[in-house]
DNA sequence: CGGTATCCCACGCGATACTG
DNA sequence: CAGTATCGCGTGGGATACCG
């Protein structure tokens, strides 16, 4: 059986296995916990989405969403008020990535179980999740 | 409702998410191709192992090795023999996580025919995975 | 309020050489 | 064959300042 590890090219963007190509549309430090939030509350403006990411900067929420809208994960609604006004939701296709998230959380509850049973016991793991 | 986002640390690791985890135990660039050629052969050699990851050096995938065998994703069984022969292959928790690359790949797949099926049509895209 | 524009750093990853 | 040891770069992410 022999395997290929071709390079693809789509897009602008390149990668070498379907998992990659994944990861590059909503892997990163902050992008999850982006969709992951707009899935959980349906529409949020900049400034709430912001505030329910301690850390992050503007710059950086700024250019998460714009990739997210780019790749149409997100769509973006700007209103012509003053003060301005923009409101985030996901897409179809934002939503459809969902379900992994939920599978690698439960996947990763479980590690930390398990990681934390076999460390010296009688110590207690409290556990606070940035997205739940 | 209010979201929690403090940072948890686990032997020596910190995350604010089980996403994020997730992420550190089996994301990067390679981590995904060993374990799911683990998956697919069982038991693979050093040498093997890094012939099916062509632009891999040796110096990545021992790393990377050392991190999954220290996370307790794989085990490794070296015998003292000259020259030498080390085997790797999935513990169960190893295996445990092969059902999340499933769904991101098949994300990935559902992501690149939309996107391809937006560019310009007439352009004919060849579906080379490096992990089948 | 919801952004850009600059500047900057850490670290994931790689190239190369050497070894029991 | 299956590894270390060194050196080094690109880029994901961050700090800060300014704007319509």
């Amino acid at each position: 059986m022999i395997r290929r590890c071709d390079v693809k090219e789509l897009d602008g963007r390149s990668y070498r296995c379907f998992f990659e190509l994944t990861l590059q549309v909503v892997g990163g430090k902050w992008k999850p916990i982006i969709l992951y939030h707009l899935w959980l509350e349906k529409v949020l403006r900049f400034g709430a989405l912001k505030k329910t990411m301690p850390g992050i900067t503007q710059r950086m929420l700024t250019k998460q969403l714009r990739e997210l809208e780019a790749d149409r994960l997100i769509s973006r609604v700007a209103y012509n008020e003053m003060p301005p006004r923009v409101e985030y939701s996901l897409t179809e296709l934002g939503e459809s990535v969902i379900p992994i998230f939920q599978a690698m959380r439960n996947w990763g509850m479980e590690f930390e179980k398990s990681v934390a049973g076999e460390l010296i016991t009688g110590e207690h793991y409290e556990s606070v999740d940035a997205v739940e």
